[in-house]
DNA sequence: AACGTAACGGACGCATGCGTCCACTTGCCG
DNA sequence: CGGCAAGTGGACGCATGCGTCCGTTACGTT
């Protein structure tokens, strides 16, 4: 179907996505098209005619980062711990999301202008329901977490993006422990139920007891 | 000291802050100066006589802010309980850089072109250590929490900005709860003593045990 | 009422990003 | 080895943001 490139058209198509992916990771989607195809040593027309459109870069640049989420979610659900697979799911998506700020941006439709991905967002959406419901069902995870918490936490992952770099994964893993004992249910005492994240006011049920 | 302002500069000097604040609030400190000037009614050159650089404007808008974080921070360090002193930093704080866009980029120095607040910052890191001292000797913080892990979940109290308006402080509360849930010590067994947030790779301490 | 000046806003020149067009280059096939 | 279509990058026109200049308006004072 699609017609064979010569191999210096193939090679610059190469170090544009080359080029994109590394500044969509470390600066977000807001970087210029003009920008990658300097970074990428080739005129805008050569960028703009292999990827018409932003959204097309985008989604071929993070093609291995929507296959890993995938992977990070499906390993998540089949891993025979119910709560060792939502943990490692937790921290796996923030690691990921907190390393590519382009990626978050993009799964988080930050630039709805710029990219869609509003079909693979609902399928790994109902396929995480399945795990929390799960770690839930095994008695591990508090009963009152739903799924727009995971939404607000990957949010807040995304936060950590602006992080320094060098110590940023360990930043997010810490992060993600705390927040990982914070939803675990306790050891003792059975948590009691409370409601769903969004929609009331400050008169909600108050999750944690603070005296 | 101050030359006494017209009357009409004076109008016109309180509307440019006001749509400062707004635009700020909801959009984060990329708004730009015209759209400033054009939602307060106002040509280009009175904006910039008044405020010459976007500093000084953004500096006057968020003195309430930075004022509340001040108290928010001073009133956790006075708190007679230091737990839930503790425990307050965190929540209001959260409440406060999600409300705000615009001041969270500039706490966060997120746009260090336009913004300083390393001295504020400064100032309140130092209280913030105190309470966070104060709560762990009291044996309610677990005790390898350190001043990196604050800013780690300030960081990622940005991230909630992104979440949408209506039910974000609902969001935000729970995000907070979860948060306070795994930073507390256990009730029964005493946590074991991990090492500082920033600075080693993936050989650290494992704070959360999952199986 | 008249005047001097603070205050105003439109307009300018510069910079940058956008998407497209086109004259030149170059790989590939006969 | 020659021709041509695929491929290229520079340049263009448009839009927008920036900070500044300057002729006009109108406040407040005498």
């Amino acid at each position: 179907m699609t017609h064979q490139l010569r191999v210096d058209a193939r090679e610059n198509r190469d170090r544009v996505l080359a080029a994109a992916r590394e500044l969509f990771a470390k600066s977000g989607l807001e970087v210029t098209m003009r920008q990658i195809a300097r970074r990428a040593d080739v005129g805008p027309a050569t960028l703009y005619r292999r990827f018409p459109t932003k959204q097309d870069l985008v989604l071929e640049a993070f093609e291995d980062e929507l296959v890993e989420c995938s992977s990070i979610v499906y390993d998540g659900a089949a891993d025979p711990d119910p709560w060792r697979g939502f943990c490692d799911v937790i921290e796996r998506t923030l690691l990921l999301n907190a390393r590519n700020q382009g990626f978050t941006d993009a799964f988080m439709s930050a630039h709805p202008d710029v990219v869609d991905f509003e079909a693979h967002r609902e399928e790994l959406g109902r396929v995480v329901s399945t795990i929390i419901r799960r770690a839930q069902a095994a008695g591990r995870l508090r009963p009152d977490f739903v799924f727009d918490d995971f939404v607000v936490i990957l949010l807040a992952g995304r936060g950590l993006t602006a992080a320094p770099a060098p110590t940023r994964d360990a930043a997010v893993r810490r992060f993600a422990a705390f927040m990982i004992d914070g939803l675990r249910v306790a050891d003792r005492e059975p948590r009691t139920q409370a409601g769903s994240a969004a929609g009331e006011g400050s008169s909600g049920p108050r999750p944690h007891p603070r005296s």
